[in-house]
DNA sequence: CATGAATGAGGTTTCATTCAT
DNA sequence: TATGAATGAAACCTCATTCAT
């Protein structure tokens, strides 16, 4: 019976992101398609989930989860490593992370316009910008000036960038690009901070 | 008459803007409700629009070219010039027509999510690329590889960032802080870039 | 343009009763049946109601001003009159008012439960409790207790003996001889409301 | 067994009536709600109700058959009495049993709407009148003319007042005033009824 | 050209009822 | 017998779009 349940459950969420990107969008996602595509009743999906905002808010999180874990995992295992080292992991994991699940990344970006979304977004990128701001702390021979701000674009820019590489397409080539030269402009970057402080 | 016509259109664009603003996403936004604000009937609305979309567009057309428009006049202002006094001038450029109006800014992005909005923006997205490319192209004593690509980092890059800044409220001190971390980011990266061609 | 308005609210209003009447009760009302009854489309009906509540809550007000008016009318043109004379009137404006469209009145009590119709039905009976007690206070030679309360017991008195003829299905017979009992009934209440003062 | 049985539709006749108390209105009580607050499940409430108009309509029986009953006892108990006597009893006996649990009589007046309700409240009715009218018969020294309906006159206006007080609050002074004005009231009908006859 | 009343498809949500466990 | 997850018909309401004036 519980079981049951959790069966439900993730046929919903699995669901709502196969209909988040079929139809391209949240607003032409409707409760009854993602029910249908779910095998189940509205009225199933709605003893789940109150209302189709607590809908998307529950997948969007729960992709969120996903990207910011695999983030904070890579700067946990690189404390004390030599920024070149750290880069190249953060941006390895980010990368993977954002690509491994890429459509849905695409398709939740749309989501995350009101309020309570742009919270969630706030909060994981707080969770990845601190994991980020630890590591860095902790590198051998360098000082960062505004560590909270530096992260701050450190991870937006990496976000910008993978996002239009996203929306180009992601050909494999562009992603090899994408990799390589990220490295190029967070290293580059932290270069200028720390010969500054 | 054709003045008029200009006078109706350019109240309906604001209106549309002011809409966005207000009820905070494309999907709330009603073509009753902006026709109200500009003044005017629906009926006229659709006079010099042939649907919802089309308005959207056209104001999503609007303000990027703005954005798009002042980033290539500062590339073309700069070109023969040295690295580093092309960023200070894009970046100064691109961040100052991002904030103008960065409430529109904001309100846009939940709007482009469409495949057709999609297209608008790499529209305007190349348009800028090619303008940083061919400005990169006449440093002196410089040479970048694979400038198209080079430019997409750069651009996506400045546009993720500014992003991150607006989304988190844009203070006068932010904006002071992404001004010139902004310069440092591009340099850095094009150092990189450049050593390693 | 105006005079359609007036025409299209008219139809809903008649439809509203219509089918109160034929459905028997506010909930198995629905907004859908009515706009078909009067003709009109959903969109219409909400053009001019923003919901359910309004709409019902709108036709309760109309029929209760009907039923107030003619008893307030009654009472002003007592004024003065022995009391015998006073009850006979205002028995019989309130027993044609609410026998002339009896069926509507049936149909409205059951919408009558509400806290906002509640409210409606309560300002409409201190009007006409107001109205008969300012009556009463003129009638020669005879002075009564407590004339808020005394009118409050009258009109209630009355309005469940009509209530009860009603839901009996108020054959002729019976509409006279509850015209006649009422009388009686009114007249001794305040013959031994007199006697006590 | 069948004590459990009794326990459990006990319940759920009480949970009914504090539903439909804390909801107001029989619509907006649902049958899970009743379940809930009874402490069982929705299929278990099933086992007993039919459906739900069985259980709305039960629950009316229940409460005017305690009514009814009570008006019945102090019929039968004044068989005889002189008329002043045989009034004050029943209308103390119908004004305690309205009052004693006023905030379900209250509710349950929402719940007299469609036909078979309404069936159910005109058999208490009756039930209550005759006993009544066969009370009235056994006054000494006064004849009534027409009965039944000197019944329904009298048992409807009783009804008619004491709603009015129940809905406008009940206070003990409202409550106090309404036993003294029904004496008077009904007496003063009943010596006109008599003095015609 | 402008108006705004009218349209109606379609979306979200509720809840009485069933039935496998 | 009891449970409660699942069902799905049906209700309310919105809003892009049209067209007679």
């Amino acid at each position: 019976m519980q079981a049951r349940s959790t069966v439900t459950v993730e046929a919903i969420y699995e669901a709502t992101f196969q209909v988040l990107l079929a139809v391209g969008g949240p607003d032409r996602l409707t409760t009854t398609r993602v029910a249908e595509r779910a095998g189940v009743s509205v009225g199933t999906l709605y003893q789940y989930f109150p209302n189709k905002q607590s809908l998307l808010l529950s997948a969007l999180k729960k992709h969120l989860d996903r990207v910011v874990s695999a983030v904070e995992l890579a700067c946990r295992r690189n404390h004390g490593q030599q920024v070149s080292t750290m880069i190249e992991s953060v941006v390895e994991a980010f990368v993977d992370a954002k690509m491994e699940r890429s459509d849905i990344s695409m398709a939740l970006y749309a989501t995350a316009v009101g309020v309570q979304e742009g919270a969630l977004v706030n909060k994981a990128g707080k969770r990845a910008r601190a994991a980020m701001a630890s590591m860095l702390a902790t590198a051998p021979n360098t000082k960062f000036a505004d560590l909270p701000f530096t992260s701050l674009m450190l991870f937006s820019a990496m976000g910008g960038a993978t996002r239009a590489v996203l929306e180009a397409g992601s050909s494999p080539r562009m992603v090899r690009l994408l990799r390589k030269q990220l490295v190029l402009l967070c290293r580059g970057f932290l270069m200028s901070v720390a010969a500054q402080a």
